[in-house]
RNA sequence: GCGGCUGUAGUCUAGUCUGGUUAGGACUUGGGCCUUCCAAGCCUACGACCCGGGUUCAAAUCCCGGCAGCCGCACCA
């Protein structure tokens, strides 16, 4: 269906609305009302048994507020920028780095904004629109900006991902792993972008959910051990080079993606293959489903390949939903370097390796007396020193200088003895890569509705899978009359005790409650008529065919928990 | 962030130009009647001038500002 269609059911019945409507509302906030908050509860329950139950990633939850100095390091403070111009006559706004590379053909991404300033007034560069003078070059920061504290001493972010809550007690994580490669970790939750002028309803928020996988792998191992169970998968793959050619996207399968190095390791098409095995199981058809590489053009410095699940829409094109990127080690080495903890994993070698290296081993009764206090500063210096270079020197020239709190000392052959060592090395310790799948949640919800809802004759249907319907199902007496409504009633108050989401209703015309219950996506309505009276029987219909079947009532309750659970079909009954 | 257009019940809309009675209708929704299977009918009720300021005896209506939506530009690590 279109985008206003979906749009305007969605607020009607209770999905999506956008929020603070009695203020007139703030663009790029939406809520999600009593529908919308259970499909997405749904939603992100069903993303659970792919993550955490199937692949066995555990979850954690992070804040929302992150301080300063951790977004410094993983470059959001900095970089998460965009260096903006204004031209002071028509007070259009400009990125600069655009200006630059339009006028000049010169590539400026990156520079400082100072930089960026001296290039567009040496170069003379005026307003692309008038030719008015343009404002010296600003950043803005598409962070939430806030304090911490009450003395307000402290600068805090709202997070624009959750990645970096992964990041950041990774020795934690890894502890809880036993310290052994792979594993993955998982998080769900709000992230937030003070987008400069969002316009797109649920597409673009400035507060959104996301669910995020980070897989940490050895960076010299990408295949995956369960390759082979999506092997035969098919894949709608708009590779970069195709983008380029401008040549359609084609369908592989996994493992021809892999051989023809399409994409660029098995644990990454395996994380596209179970993307799309996730969608599916939303309902949302493999035709509306594309897989488009970047370009190394717009692909982030420290990734080396990233695919973006796209949907087709009817009103914003194909739009991005999940993001699966190879960011390598880029965030553990960054953060490593700015919290100076050790953020690497050891691992462990198949056979230990011995070495043989050269030790240059300190005379300590000459030693000790001679340098006194910087005696042991020395023997530690020694021990990251090459020792052939030392033995190299005292031999060719008698004497080796080392400095020690800037106090020259001179190593003469007699202090040190030299002694060939063999060496047992069981490991070595690497940053691992990171694999990350990233989902925004209320871009598949919106996909969801967009694709589930359909049209038939003057009626419109919800076809979600029954698993995700928020509610799941309704019982109507045929008509209003005391006999069938008791029943009902009491139908209505098992089903709810046996924990299914129950909805009770008894006004108009039974064909009004149908055509009500198709349109939020009830899959299953329980008509009592007054064959029940009779026979103690129900009908149970299915929403997608509107066809019947009758039943016992006291089955009732393991059929539909069957229907429910989608471990029978309607059909089969 | 810029320009254009727009803003009346949950929805669609009349009225706005040319200021003046109780802001009218349809659908939806609630209650009732009727009704033995897919938005039928009848009765009845609830429900609105985007927000703020100005002009005026009087503002849904005119003016200014804000907010939001749509379209175009720009932006979207």
């Amino acid at each position: 269906m279109k985008n206003d269609e979906v749009m305007n059911i969605a607020k009607k019945r209770g999905f999506l609305w956008s929020s603070f409507e009695i203020y007139s509302g703030v663009a790029g906030f939406f809520d999600y009302g009593p529908l919308g908050a259970t499909l997405k509860n749904n939603i992100m329950n069903k993303w659970r048994k792919y993550y955490v139950v199937s692949e066995g990633f555990y979850e954690i939850e992070s804040p929302t507020i992150m301080p300063e100095e951790a977004l410094k390091a993983s470059g959001h403070v900095d970089h998460f920028t965009d260096p903006m111009t204004e031209c002071k006559d028509c007070l259009e706004v400009f990125r600069a780095d655009h200006v630059i590379n339009d006028a000049t053909g010169k590539d400026v991404e990156g520079l400082e904004n100072e930089e960026l300033s001296r290039i567009l007034s040496e170069e003379k560069l005026s307003c692309p629109r008038c030719g008015g003078h343009l404002t010296h070059v600003w950043s803005y920061n598409l962070m939430f900006q806030t304090v911490i504290g009450s003395k307000g001493k402290k600068t805090g972010y709202m997070r624009p991902e959750t990645a970096q809550g992964i990041f950041i007690p990774f020795k934690r994580l890894l502890r809880f792993n036993r310290g052994k490669l792979p594993f993955g970790v998982v998080q769900m939750g709000k992230a937030y972008r003070n987008e400069i002028s969002p316009r797109q309803g649920v597409i673009r928020l400035r507060e959104f959910t996301q669910a995020e996988v980070e897989i940490f792998v050895d960076p010299r191992n990408k295949n995956h051990p369960n390759f082979r169970e999506v092997s035969d998968d098919i894949l709608n793959l708009y590779s970069s080079e195709s983008q380029i050619k401008e040549t359609d996207p084609s369908k592989l399968t996994a493992q021809q993606a892999v051989k023809e190095k399409i994409i660029s390791s098995e644990i990454l098409t395996y994380q596209l293959c179970l993307a799309q095995r996730f969608l599916r199981d939303l309902g949302i058809p493999d035709k509306v489903i594309r897989f488009r590489q970047h370009l190394s053009s717009e692909m982030a410095h420290y990734a080396i390949d990233c695919w973006d699940v796209e949907i087709k829409t009817d009103s914003f094109g194909w739009i991005e939903i999940i993001g699966i990127a190879d960011r390598t080690d880029f965030d553990l080495k960054s953060h490593s370097k700015h919290s100076k903890e050790d953020l690497r994993v050891f691992i462990e070698y198949s056979e230990p390796k011995k070495v043989t290296k050269m030790v240059a081993k300190p005379q300590m009764k000459k030693f000790g007396p001679l340098f006194k206090a910087d005696a042991p500063k020395i023997m530690e210096a020694l021990k990251n020193l090459d020792a052939s270079d030392i033995k190299e020197s005292l031999e060719k020239k008698g004497n080796y200088p080392i400095e020690i709190d800037g106090t020259i000392h001179n190593l003469t052959p007699d202090l040190i003895e030299f002694q060939e060592v063999e060496e047992t090395l069981r490991g070595e310790k690497i940053y691992p890569h990171v694999i990350e799948p990233s989902y925004g949640i209320d871009r598949i919800i919106y996909s969801v509705l967009l694709h589930c809802f359909g049209k038939e004759e003057d009626r419109t249907i919800l076809k979600l899978p029954a698993d995700i319907a928020p509610v799941e199902v309704n019982v109507f007496p045929l008509v209003n009359k005391e006999e069938l409504t008791h029943i009902a009633q009491e139908i209505k108050k098992q089903l709810r005790k046996q924990g299914f989401i129950a909805e009770y209703d008894a006004s108009g015309t039974i064909g009004r409650r149908y055509a009500r219950s198709d349109e939020i996506g009830v899959p299953y309505a329980v008509t009592i008529d007054h064959n029940s009276l009779e026979d103690n029987t129900v009908t149970i219909r299915n929403r997608d065919d509107s066809k019947q079947v009758r039943i016992p009532i006291k089955e009732v309750y393991n059929i539909l928990g069957d229907l429910i659970d989608l471990k029978i079909k309607f059909q089969d009954l």
